[in-house]
DNA sequence: GTTTATACATACATATACGAATGTAAACAC
DNA sequence: GTGTTTACATTCGTATATGTATGTATAAAC
């Protein structure tokens, strides 16, 4: 059909990548194909391809959405704010988080596709690698505000921000897990807030 | 070909689950065909239709093997013995699934397939369903395991035992899926013990 | 105003997967 | 020892997915 300008294709192009995530949800990862995508967003398998090289690109384009702005909240709530005591700035960096998932249905959406619709075979080991970095960035700035906290005498004196950091983060990569799986809400996710506030309680004294 | 015997049936009934489970690793279940589970079970389609319907009555069988266990090891250690310092069952029953993942091969890629290598799609809901139901009997076992320690004075006062438990379950949850996910072994694996002992002593006093 | 590159749609070739139908030889029941 | 069922292997028809090649109309470059 007719050419279209650069804005109407870069429309088509994020259409594109609104429909995969609408349909990745629904049928999983591996198993849409470009055929349910183009339909999806209302155009052939032609215009995707000629955005993409496959679905792969398409996942990794989506993923972005949600990474690249966690990151940087991460640094701004943790990091950068260092005006409030620092246990604070780590509960509002989980409730922030959860707060981000009630309120954006895109982000929302691509957790849950990234967490439970997507297997991770070889063809998607950099995204995992991607994960595990990711975690590790944010274990670190974990640590680096326990370590504010010890300083300000804070936290119990047997207990180390190291430590503290790691459980921390796991209880958080437990509860967003659960808070996808948990589609009906009752036993995570209308209890998420309470319980990063229950687990902070757990450390403060 | 040859007609077997009822137990040679039997025997390659269950090589098609190990088979399937060695292709599922690789390849994702979505991916993976009866075609692969029957080459790699050195068998043809014809015997995996005889024995399964179809995939996801595999996986089913696949999933069995290691959930079953679970919630036995788990009553055995949470409920049954009543001897110990709860918190040590507690700690025990935690390091024991982990000893678990480290010594049996079979365990640790039913595990990894389960959480990175399968799409929770509708027709797997029934999988998801039954997780979530094994999650909430793992934290009301937690729960009442944690509520005799605070009979026993073992908790600090300000310490509710369902906060306990919920607190412990997501970050085991957590350690498991990152577990999992650090096939090199450096940021959790190797560190798994320690972490849980360190978790446990958070609680302590 | 002509040319060229763009942004797709369409068509095609190839490959793969599924489920069912059919074939078959031996185990088992009698 | 014959009949029947079992435990598969083989074959077939159909559907679906992929990537590429080609067609095409227009925006943009000049």
């Amino acid at each position: 059909m007719a050419r279209k300008t650069k804005e109407d294709a870069e429309l088509t192009r994020k259409s594109i990548i609104i429909a995969a995530r609408e349909v990745f949800l629904i049928r999983g990862v591996s198993r849409t194909t470009m055929e349910h995508i183009a339909t999806q967003a209302g155009v052939t398998r032609g215009a995707i391809y000629w955005h993409f090289t496959n679905k792969t690109e398409i996942f990794q384009a989506m993923r972005e959405q949600v990474f690249l702005p966690l990151i940087d909240r991460m640094d701004d709530t943790l990091l950068v704010d260092n005006s409030q005591n620092p246990l604070v700035q780590i509960e509002n960096f989980l409730c922030g988080t959860i707060q981000l998932l009630n309120n954006s249905l895109e982000t929302r959406q691509i957790y849950e596709i990234m967490m439970i619709k997507c297997e991770y075979v070889i063809e998607f080991s950099v995204v995992l690698q991607e994960i595990l970095l990711t975690c590790s960035g944010i274990e670190e700035k974990l640590r680096f505000t326990y370590e504010k906290a010890k300083e300000q005498g804070l936290l119990h004196p047997s207990h180390e921000p190291a430590q503290l950091a790691i459980d921390t983060q796991l209880f958080f990569i437990g509860l967003l897990h659960m808070w996808v799986k948990d589609s009906d809400g009752n036993h995570f996710r209308n209890r998420a807030i309470k319980l990063i506030k229950a687990h902070m309680s757990l450390i403060i004294r």
